[in-house]
DNA sequence: TTATGTTCCGGCAAGGTTGCCGGCAAGGTT
DNA sequence: AACCTTGCCGGCAACCTTGCCGGAACATAA
């Protein structure tokens, strides 16, 4: 009696079932007009009982579109976790599906994956740059077949689309004066490849906040150093061997944070009172390493949760302004690597 | 003047083109035979010219398969990342792409996302389960629909089907026993939800070597709590204002041992010398913290691909025995929380 | 009665691809 | 000369759904 149909029933067994036509059972299930009650009530319960569940490859098929956002982001750290959590919040609410590719900071695995989604016939684009893309070639290919293609995070002037993203500059500047009204007076900042438009932008606030309380730029404190926490190690343990070594660190990632901190103490060095730290991302583990860590804090969850819902916006009303632009702020959270004094 | 068409060009286009049909254009792409060798030419370079793309819904269509493979996870931890960018290597290698969808623990989320991607016509699915599940009746939709499934890391016997997994018992083991072999007496072990087979096993490899070492087990040093920090922070307060309380913790995963970590900072006890602590997963927190945490490291990467591997041996020979069951090492790495005497 | 409108329904095509079958001609075998 | 093989190709159906058009049956108005 019940249906173990191995296959999953279909229109067209409705139909049969009823004796009436394709076209009949199709515009009873839409609630289309003219169907009499009648038959719409025998389609609605014959489809029930067989468990109908239209097929999605068929609609797909017609409508020219899969209800699947692809989404590109160069790795699956803390912070970009979260911001897929937001993404696929949305998107599921709002009845997409989502396929995430990790291009794990390579250029040539971001092709691929554009490359990939592009097969999968996606309905668009949510995508966060790799630290290692300088070229924007494959991304045209997007815009040749017009999808709507949202940036986040990680954007870049050569890809014209709506984004989301953190006030970078805000961040580096909130970090660096809290360095400078605690004291600190040669701050020196570690930054991530100098094609990265997050790691500069930090970078501008940076040297906003020493303009502003009149401190003098010197170019041999700020190092380009490959996101990640080695070369971060690396890199402090040469600014510590300067002959005037800085006394506070400014670091665009927690990453390279942690790097750092290593070499201070590997130094003998001790925060605050010798050298002050802080980093960006605010990642748990800033607040459980002794001493811990002062952070820029984003809120990566609702950063996602914006860029889904600027892409379905997008989505729908295909001629939207691409200069949207969804600008999220920072907040500096204050530890004990940078706090000289109490408040 | 090469070509900007706004819709890709289809075999019917190259058909029209070069006036054949469609069935010769259709093999000449696939290199099936009945084609002359001088058609196959003109097909072959005027579809390279049109840049032509086969569409994969039309295909899917028809083969009833979508090259997609659904992913079903509790959360995107540190753990988990690594698994889904083993599963995502090894898809993309062989032609799949992954559909991950995150139950965030509960129970409803992971019905919904099983319910999503059946109807995205997935071919099959790689899954751990929830924290909160019990039931397995979603499950069973699949089954029925005689999808192949593979179940990795968090398994459970209510799902027949082939799994990988860590040796989770072996892992609990070897804790438990270095801790025994460091002179630690009363050892206690916070573990998670008591459904969770993961858990249970991890507790099993505990109580083994506690019986090896003709050490008697004490209930009262077995705590259940929920799979994170806060709540391993309070039942580790517990554990310490007992009337005899434990000289050593094992916790069933890390951000457990971080909350036991910082209860026992809290009271003001010394590790290694006051109390020992172990953890599990080796996550890179347990390697900054002050002190190390030791802590049992498992392959997650590794797991991953080998179940993405196992889902396609699964996919390509579909009687094989569900009973495969892959089974990965881990490895005890000490640090200081429970490094009394030095080797 | 004829003309017009309304209600309900079926046929057909489209979307892109592949598998099966049959057709047709050139060449070879008895 | 009658037959079979081989090579090449086109037609049709199938996968599942929806949109468009037209048609039948009936009711209302002129």
């Amino acid at each position: 009696m019940a249906n173990h149909m191995d296959n999953p029933a279909t229109i067209k067994d409705i139909a049969k079932r009823l004796n009436i036509s394709l076209s009949t059972v199709s515009r009873a299930l839409r609630n289309a007009p003219d169907v009499s009650e009648e038959t719409r009530q025998a389609v609605l319960s014959l489809s029930q009982e067989l468990n109908y569940q239209p097929n999605r490859l068929a609609l797909s098929l017609r409508q020219n579109q899969t209800h699947t956002i692809g989404v590109i982001i160069p790795n699956l750290d803390f912070v970009l976790s979260q911001m897929v959590r937001g993404i696929d919040e949305v998107a599921l609410e709002a009845g997409y599906t989502v396929m995430v590719c990790q291009s794990n900071e390579s250029f040539g695995r971001e092709i691929l994956n554009t490359q990939r989604l592009l097969e999968s016939l996606v309905d668009g684009f949510i995508i966060s740059v790799s630290s290692e893309t300088k070229s924007f070639e494959h991304f045209k290919k997007i815009q040749d077949r017009n999808l709507p293609v949202v940036v986040f995070d990680r954007i870049t002037p050569h890809l014209s689309a709506p984004s989301v993203r953190l006030d970078n500059q805000a961040g580096g500047f909130m970090a660096t004066e809290h360095l400078i009204e605690q004291g600190y007076k040669r701050i020196a900042a570690l930054a991530g490849p100098d094609n990265l438009g997050i790691s500069n932008s930090r970078l501008e606030g940076y040297k906003y906040a020493l303009k502003k309380h009149k401190i003098k730029l010197d170019p041999d404190l700020i190092l380009h150093c490959d996101f990640n926490q080695d070369y971060a190690y690396f890199a402090t343990q040469e600014l510590l061997s300067m002959k005037k070594r800085p006394d506070a660190i400014f670091t665009i990632s927690d990453r390279m944070a942690i790097g750092a901190m290593l070499a201070i103490k590997k130094k003998g060095l001790q925060m605050p009172t010798d050298i002050g730290l802080v980093g960006f991302n605010n990642e748990p583990v800033t607040g459980l390493v002794t001493p811990s860590i002062s952070s820029v804090e984003m809120p990566s969850f609702e950063m996602g949760k914006a860029a889904a819902k600027l892409f379905i916006e997008t989505m729908h009303n295909k001629e939207s302004a691409t200069t949207i632009e969804k600008i999220l702020h920072p907040k500096l959270i204050v530890r004990e690597s940078s706090l000289k004094f109490s408040a």
